[in-house]
DNA sequence: CAGTCAAATATAATTTTTGTTATAAATTGA
DNA sequence: TCAATTTATAACAAAAATTATATTTGACTG
């Protein structure tokens, strides 16, 4: 058995408005556990802890057992890949910009 | 008959690799039709055609007809908002940088 | 030790996404 | 006008994501 890990992609990990919200909250407290993120949202627990799962298999939360809780905490690095490749289209952020960057060319 | 404008998340927008090397296609060539952005795919111009369509929702790209084509053009600014987002957790990015912050709260 | 709380797991139902094929419409060029 | 090209649209199917329920496991508490 290889251990056959489920990389996740960060560009997908962040497409849903519940784990950008997990995310900001992880960010804004430092370590959670289950039951106290859940109380942020409509949805119940398993659903949460799904989209834990998702954002874990992203890197971009650890996940430690205290007693019987399961504590989460934010690791951020990961967006740092969409950052980068954000990067790449800053200069076609504004159409000032981009003319700007054309006219310079010729 | 209000024009139900479907208005399409960014996030979802940029989740996928095809739609990223869709934009990225765009932003290297400026204007391009559907036909020869899909000679770069595996898959049929109906599918190409879709995911261009949830860019254009998202407001990532502007089309328009010329004789029998579709041309398609980048729009970056709406990724800004994503930029705008990450900023927030730059801080977070490496656990050197949160640790400093966090003794000098201290 | 019995009862309770927190969470994981397994399962299932539903919805969304993705891609195909088929068909139709519009444009171009001979 | 006729044939080829380009695209759009609709119907369909497969795959993945989302969420909920029920069950099980493990840890604390009285």
């Amino acid at each position: 058995m290889t251990h056959t890990y489920q990389e996740r992609d960060v560009y997908v990990a962040i497409a849903d408005p519940t784990r950008r919200k997990l995310i900001r909250l992880l960010a804004d407290s430092d370590e959670l556990p289950l039951h106290e993120l859940t109380a942020q949202f409509q949805m119940g627990r398993t659903a949460v802890s799904k989209h834990l799962a998702i954002l874990k298999e992203a890197d971009l939360v650890t996940n430690r057992k205290i007693g019987r809780e399961t504590r989460y905490r934010l690791n951020a690095a990961p967006l740092q890949e969409v950052k980068d490749w954000l990067s790449f289209y800053e200069e076609f952020w504004n159409d000032r910009a981009r003319l700007l960057k054309k006219i310079l060319e010729e």
